[in-house]
DNA sequence: GTCTATAGGGGGATAGAC
DNA sequence: GTCTATCCCCCTATAGAC
């Protein structure tokens, strides 16, 4: 269902140019405020081709969504489960992967934040996230940590909160931020590439003293 | 312009009982979404009244934000600059103050992260946020404690990044955190509770080891 | 100020030719 | 598979009566 990245690259079939101006107007609008039409033209191709591929606007949205939240769990999930790799360097990779991913594809959090919002259900039809996260390698050796009392016992959940704030807000809010620090796009990316080294060490700080 | 809370609640005009009705369907559907219907019905008048008061959509839609993004750094502006307290009790006051206003609703801050990142003009059109930033207490403390040595130097950029980042986040992202951690709303809200004193010693641990 | 009625346009979806 | 033409609903905004 979802293919390689160079797979898409390659593909130019029909349906993949749709899906691909798909995704780029629908991240950027949101779903309410994007037109079929403006998806069509992006693909090159007639309004009327988009729905004898996807049948309804509502169908492609799902399917682009879906896929959006796979690629977004997945960047986790294969680091979650790494057995070779400590806590402290899994919280490094998964800085370092989600600050890459943003870098890249600046839309992806407030989009996928605020149509989850709008529509939680989105959440329930993918994947077990629940399980995927507490099953994990990683939780494992939290458990450890705070058992041999390296880290404060505290609510798992502000571990797991405090870490996805630290990576993902900074993206959500970069507006707002550039705004007040005075910062231009390019700095602001420095400041990104800048935190993937000192999140670690903050999310380590900061479960010293629960 | 913006008018106390208890005038709002006293005020029965025709007016504010648009721009209540107003607020509440931008907030939870946001802009492209919201139908003027809906606002109209909400308010107990007719379609073409609320047109005879703020003359179209976007109008009525500027000035929602306008004042919702005007309390919002209004809470913040208050603390900032309050002589008598010192840096650590302001982080507690801002995650204090905060973390009530967005249990009491939930949906400002995704709804004022969205709409600023479709149109970021809708910022500049506010306020100087950058000067009442720097010229504040709050940053003249921040400054003074580097000079001490108790905080470490750094780009004083990530100290209000990290700080809104703990106090906003969980409650833009609520949807997947309650999945995740498998937490019901009220207990959710407790967490966030929490939070409250837990987020100084946070910050403050943090910034030991930038 | 407030209403009813309606203009006017936009957008999603489909029919039907090629 | 792909296009043109068109349907039809919905939504914003306004005209005009009260």
């Amino acid at each position: 269902m979802v293919k390689k990245r160079e797979n898409m690259l390659l593909d130019n079939s029909t349906e993949e140019k749709i899906k691909e101006s798909a995704r780029k107007v629908f991240l950027k609008k949101g779903y309410a405020a994007t037109r079929t039409r403006d998806i069509a033209e992006g693909a090159g191709i007639n309004l009327a081709l988009l729905n004898y591929y996807f049948r309804s606007k509502e169908k492609l949205f799902e399917l682009i969504m879906l896929e959006t939240m796979f690629s977004f769990m997945q960047k986790m999930a294969v680091v979650l489960n790494d057995e070779d790799s400590k806590l402290e360097k899994k919280v490094e990779l998964i800085a370092s992967n989600y600050i890459d991913f943003f870098t890249e594809e600046p839309n992806v959090p407030i989009f996928v934040l605020n149509e989850m919002h709008k529509n939680p259900r989105l959440l329930f039809d993918t994947l077990p996230v629940r399980e995927l996260f507490f099953n994990s390698v990683f939780f494992r050796q939290y458990q450890t940590q705070v058992a041999k009392g390296k880290i404060k016992e505290g609510n798992p959940a502000n571990f797991l909160i405090n870490m996805m704030s630290l990576i993902i807000f900074p993206f959500v809010g970069s507006p707002i931020f550039k705004l007040i620090t005075g910062t231009l796009d390019a700095q602001y990316l420095e400041l990104m590439q800048e935190r993937k080294k000192l999140i670690p060490r903050w999310v380590k700080a900061m479960m010293k003293s629960m």
